[in-house]
DNA sequence: TTGAAAGCGATACCAA
DNA sequence: TTGGTATCGCTTTCAA
């Protein structure tokens, strides 16, 4: 019986004292270091095999100055598309790097995501991507005492607590509400949903204002409402604002999602789009790619957005020069669920 | 200048220190362990609060018998949504066990899964989180070794490797293929998409063309494409479906994404739903909320699939009973885009 | 080319 | 109520 660690785990010194070697020795082997004779390399190697040795790698990290390959990465809530593509391209990304996602569902609040970053930190990851560039105070000290690379992600951060990755929401509601009021439309409406948070919806909410209202057109009716930016709020939140307001000839929604929902209750009651009623959405979701109706949004590529979060991330964890900001960028979709009242 | 360690992080002997205490102590405070005065726990938390302490988990596993709060979880795909509402319901249900994810996305392969399992375990996981029941044989002999927890879910595997929490997708597929039947219909066609792994909605093509064989009808015409199971596949995938096969009275789907881009498809060309062909979809998702004409689907808690994983892993962790195989159900929806042919 | 010893940051165990 | 010492699995450093 071989004396075996607490945890039933074959530990480096069973496979070097099985090899006939120092544990040096299989240190080195192992990490591939060079320094040992092609003889020795193979006396190791088979016994690793052997013993189904796996490294520990919460020892290496411990013992050397090397960091972990865990990354924190905090996003909202995986019910809005936008950020499970945002998640796929940051997990996706870090695995070719060797890295792995440590992930923190927030919610949307800064109560949540402070508590995940002290755990996360106690973990010591080589990194953080957290969504949002708003923090608790005291998150704020930590990510500043942690010493590591933190990328903000989704608004874009001009003056970023490190790195930021993202696009300017108040341009993309802006850009959608001169577009609309060129086509003439003048009352228009907003359905979206709300957390403890100022968030982006929030920016493109005020951006779309300040270009209807510069228009000399008005918002006359904001909904946000306590849910998630999905299909059903984007229906039950449209018949609660039509049935608000009245005249309203276009609504601008948080999403492509709660546009859908929207515009699904609009036909479903009759009304028809564009003739009746304008629709807006954001993100441009694939269920667009199968619509005959293309949804009149804004294109955003979440999934690269999450990708150059990554790149950044391990640009910076390889000391290569990487930019404080990257701006990912935003195209207007004309679509079809608007159409040119000024004719 | 107090001695720092190379990370330049405040440890815990240099709060002992500036207590005035020994380690020992300052380790019993922070654990509330009891032991102490009140003066001295006052002392501690003082100097914590003032050097911003931050403890360092990995070393606490690495000494201690107690493993870490990681989970890991692999999921093939994020585009999927039905997966990204599995993650959902995992992370959050960990989350409040003060539990975090380390994610792996495999993209449907064994070998990425192999990969990213040989990595993540050696991180000391607490435990492990597998979609799927097949796994490499490289990849079972280290999860038997590991000496963990396992949780293989989304296919209910009777013989799993620890547990295992899914559904029956077989027998989806079956009850559809009846459902279609009796309605009259015997020409049907299917779209889904194929990977290097016999996988679940393999099964649920399996079981749908057991059924509609054993009812006397016949599946002319199976397209597994090698893409996403999303919205454009579905809607290409009809198109080639419908191209390469004639008299094809219904379409079942692998999800309903796919079956809305083949709904789409459908319509676009002039095809009445469901009076010139009938559609069938799989995990009733969010979207088919809002749409008037309700989905014939296969409805399935994606969310609780996820919450009920997280259950048992978490139950298994502290010592409890828990099953070895949990079936969380489905509930056949009728919807209304197929109909009654037989009349 | 190899190995022995120290140490990373915490906890367990025993002694005071 | 406290503190000293050994220890976890590995790497760094220095010596052979």
């Amino acid at each position: 019986m071989d004396k075996q660690n607490k945890n039933n785990k074959v530990s480096l010194s069973q496979v070097a004292r099985a090899a006939g070697v120092s544990k040096m020795t299989a240190s080195r082997v192992l990490r591939d270091e060079g320094g040992y004779s092609e003889q020795t390399r193979i006396k190791v190697m088979a016994q690793v095999d052997a013993l189904g040795y796996l490294p520990n790698r919460l020892a290496t990290v411990f013992a050397g100055d090397q960091s972990s390959t865990f990354i924190g990465v905090s996003i909202p809530d995986l019910g809005n598309e936008v950020f499970a593509q945002v998640l796929e391209g940051i997990d996706r990304k870090l695995g070719t790097f060797g890295y792995q996602s440590v992930l923190g569902l927030t919610q949307h609040t800064l109560n949540e995501e402070e508590n995940w970053i002290r755990t996360v930190l106690s973990w010591q990851p080589a990194g953080l991507i957290l969504t949002g560039r708003y923090h608790s105070p005291r998150a704020t000290e930590m990510l500043r005492n942690a010493g590591i690379p933190v990328v903000e992600i989704w608004d874009l951060n001009s003056s970023p607590l490190d790195m930021s990755v993202g696009i300017n929401h108040f341009d993309c509601g802006f850009d959608m509400g001169r577009y609309l009021t060129n086509l003439g439309y003048r009352n228009l409406g907003y359905v979206g949903t709300s957390h403890d948070t100022a968030n982006a919806a929030t920016e493109r909410l005020n951006g779309f204002c300040k270009a209807v209202e510069g228009a000399g057109g008005q918002v006359v009716k904001q909904l946000c409402l306590h849910d998630t930016a999905t299909y059903y709020p984007g229906f039950y939140g449209t018949e609660q604002l039509l049935a608000a307001a009245r005249g309203v000839e276009c609504i601008y929604y948080q999403n492509d999602a709660m546009a859908f929902g929207g515009l699904q209750y609009c036909t479903g009651k009759g009304l028809k789009v564009p003739d009746d009623i304008g629709i807006a959405g954001w993100g441009d979701l694939p269920i667009a790619s199968v619509m005959k109706r293309r949804m009149t949004s804004c294109h955003v590529s979440h999934l690269k957005l999450g990708q150059k979060a990554a790149e950044v991330m391990m640009g910076r964890l390889t000391d290569e020069p990487v930019p404080a900001c990257v701006d990912i960028g935003f195209r207007l979709i004309p679509g079809s669920t608007v159409r040119d009242r000024s004719a």
